[in-house]
DNA sequence: TTGAATGATTAACACTGTTAATTATATTTG
DNA sequence: CAAATATAATTAACAGTGTTAATCATTCAA
């Protein structure tokens, strides 16, 4: 059935146009700016055309949220060569604070905005790979920690709760503007390391604190 | 002058009108439901009226705003009754926790929402009565916990927002669905208050652990 | 070649915040 | 008291949003 194979692959590329410009107007204009009428303008199509390859606009962004994952993912890549758990969970951190501060629409769309997780919860999905692998590495990392005594031994998802929540917490308060308050613009980056290099020290008294290279 | 008080009077009725039918809808039905249409409909005049009387939307968002706050800070008034700071400032992150879980459109509103703090940056205010507030109540305690040698002496800001950044990235995790996959959703409470705890324990070993009240 | 299936479009619905122009009401002045 | 003015409120409109139903155009199969 050459026929219907072609079809097949007209109808996926028509849909990677679409993802495509989506992505040009996510990155370049932000993800208010990302709506079906701007999309269709850009691949030449009306804007009900969209809706014969996408469901809803909320299957589209979640595939932008996607993208993003696999970008923290690479960003996170070259982690597995730091020995040391800790350390590595020390770095893991600085990554997500850089991550955020870098890519902050990317940030909001995964961390942030409702839509991606109403579209999640609507296909009910058993994995979710990217981002679950996220998070297992957190996981990982502190019962790496615990099983190694570095860290006292408590129940793993909480401390790692804990960790995550500390980080997005940092971030989030910082990209929806609340960071500004209470520390100066020009230090809320070097306080937010710091919070973290403060939340590392509790955990050990003497971490090694070889400087790890921020931006 | 009576006749120019009286009209004074007026306008600050429809204003309060305004915003009582605000507030409405935001606590009946949330967030996204405070229209400016939806307004009018309620208190019986035409949209743009209310313009006469607001310059914009998010000028009327404020007003929710900072109406959390002060929900927000009733709820933390109890709290200087408890001598041990380091407990106090346990219980004020268990306020906190059970706030943004209890009432998660204020929350949203006020941590979360970019409109209040665009609002905040066009009226360029010097100073924000309830919300400055509850963050100098933070740092005073954790200020107070390392004058009593409870708390390592370090830099309040960083601690501060340390504190602050954990237990806003759990709430709003959670509000934003983002607990759900590495949490079982009837154990995300439970989970919350044992980062939180487990935090505070790191601060000191022997923390008094009587059991602060939980929902 | 005709009929069915598919692809894409137009028109429309029900919304959103906001502005300009117009009408209605109340107040002040001659 | 009536006319002129100032204020209050409205209607109409703009420029958007996501989405659906009905229609037109094209391609494929019988």
């Amino acid at each position: 059935m050459g026929i219907a194979e072609r079809k097949e692959k007209q109808k996926e590329e028509i849909r990677k146009m679409i993802l495509d410009a989506s992505m040009k107007l996510f990155v370049e204009e932000g993800f208010e700016k990302v709506s079906i009428r701007r999309i269709a303008d850009i691949i030449e199509y009306s804007p009900t055309t969209i809706y014969l390859y996408f469901k809803d606009k909320n299957e589209i962004l979640f595939y932008l949220n996607q993208a993003g994952f696999i970008k923290m993912l690479e960003l996170n890549s070259s982690l597995s060569q730091i020995e040391n758990p800790l350390l590595r969970l020390h770095k893991m951190g600085e990554n997500y604070i850089r991550f955020g501060l870098e890519f902050p629409e990317y940030y909001d769309l995964m961390f942030i905005q409702p839509a991606p997780m109403e579209k999640l919860a609507e296909l009910n999905l058993g994995e979710w790979k990217n981002a679950d692998l996220t998070r297992e590495m957190l996981k990982a990392m502190v019962a790496e920690c615990m099983a190694k005594g570095i860290i006292k031994k408590h129940d793993v998802t909480i401390v790692a709760m804990a960790f995550w929540g500390m980080v997005h917490g940092l971030v989030s308060l910082s990209i929806r503007r609340r960071f500004e308050r209470l520390v100066d613009p020009e230090e809320v980056i070097k306080t937010m390391h710091g919070s973290l290099k403060w939340m590392m020290s509790l955990f050990e008294e003497n971490i090694d604190s070889k400087p790890i290279d921020i931006i």
